[in-house]
DNA sequence: GATTGCATATCGTTG
DNA sequence: CAACGATGTGCAATC
């Protein structure tokens, strides 16, 4: 069946998947192959997956999937930007490349044989709005403080040391310095070295430097560490309200200065 | 058209949507589906996308993916072992939830209009053969220890320090120890501050401790910083081989034991 | 264009 | 089951 919006076809010949795919690319469509394939890629790495039936992706911005039927990640993929060319064999195989210019890969799918292709234009101009960064922790303690301890004031942001950047540097309400290190999900181990790390810089402070690892919750071993180096924890969850208005923000932000 | 291996429809009404989301499911099949959707996301964080046209895949095992017309990344997703139920409103609309239990995530598609609606049983039992990875480096170097430099001899892999497991330790002709940091791509300045907190525990060693960072490419600040700490590049690109055969890579290891 | 660091990262391995 | 580290990580922001 065929009409502007998309275009679908059951047990095609090789000719046919050519001509599909061809014409999906030449549209700029999103084309969807379920067939049987084998697929090597050469690039950052090296990889080579046997004949299997598996869904092909091949999105308008040069994006190029290959799932399996378990796992969320691609079994082989390319990033947007990529050229995709198609070729017919003799024997009625449909080669499938895409090449990747900066750094130089290719992705190589055989198909042996399409169970079903499809090509369609996606009428799509909404972006995920997404709540729960470690940003938006960062704007709530700037916008209220007290939330980290009473008395807390912040400096600055994202200030720089020898070992990286500092989330939030303040001051608490003895004057001493508050070095603060955000994480939107459980912190580990590794979460409690980036902190001590940031604060080697400030070891000969005479008022004496804290640490505080900002997150919702930490792991046994972390706390562990995080107590031996006489560092602290904040718990705090990343807050999750989406914004309904754009103005509300702006307004908020200029009042605020 | 329906078979054994594959079902498909163009343009179904909300009910055959429905029912075929439903046979979908009860054979644990790959359930593919282009549509005009809304899709919540509640969990680890929020996430809210406006109606559009995409494509709906779910997965056998559960794993649930919603995927634009650009980028290799879904929109929204679920990973694997997620439980998938579907609901028919009056107005034909059809609600697809996929719930996780721990973390505790719940993703609720909403389609408006299908415009197709199919399932797949695959069969695909190859898995992905990969090389490339910083695994591979590693199993060279302590073949072939000659390739970081003549006389270098491997101690241990995975040394255990208070600041992490260091990939390789060793010693080099002269008898002081080198600590190896392997990087299967260009390394940049984490990479050299993570073999600087390594060396830390070896301070105090009397005969000096040489830290190498091995990998294929290093970035400019990473190698300043590198030399301004005194520690060492030595450029290793991981080997790229697909293991042919099994058994050799086993004799290889009894040989040179 | 190169580099850096976050992510609903995902995923395998290990304790 | 929790936690830790690699990944062809992808991706946006920043320089």
């Amino acid at each position: 069946m065929t009409n502007r919006r998309f275009t679908s076809l059951e047990n095609p010949t090789g000719e046919q998947t050519y001509k599909i795919i061809e014409e999906g690319l030449r549209k700029r469509a999103m084309i969807l192959i379920f067939s049987c394939c084998r697929v090597c890629y050469y690039g950052r790495a090296r990889s080579r997956l046997g004949p299997g039936e598996r869904l092909i992706i091949i999105k308008p911005d040069g994006s190029f999937l290959i799932h399996q039927d378990r796992k969320v990640e691609p079994v082989n993929w390319q990033p947007p930007g990529s050229k995709v060319r198609v070729k017919i064999e003799d024997d009625g195989k449909i080669l499938v490349e895409s090449i990747r210019r900066k750094p130089a890969e290719k992705l190589t799918v055989e198909i042996e044989r399409a169970h079903t292709i499809s090509y369609y234009l996606a009428r799509d101009i909404h972006e995920l709005e997404v709540a729960g960064h470690e940003e938006d922790m960062r704007q709530l303690i700037l916008e209220s403080p007290d939330i980290i301890e009473k008395g807390f004031k912040p400096i600055t942001r994202e200030y720089q040391t020898s070992n990286g950047f500092i989330d939030i540097l303040g001051k608490d309400e003895n004057g001493s310095l508050m070095v603060l290190e955000l994480k939107s999900r459980r912190a580990g181990i590794s979460a409690v070295r980036q902190l001590k790390r940031y604060l080697e810089d400030f070891k000969d402070d005479k008022h004496g430097v804290r640490g505080v690892l900002v997150a919702p919750s930490i792991t046994h071993d972390a706390r562990e560490l995080l107590e031996a180096e006489g560092l602290e924890f904040k718990s705090l969850e990343p807050p999750q309200e989406l914004k309904k208005d754009h103005r509300m923000t702006l307004d908020k932000f200029i009042s605020s200065r």
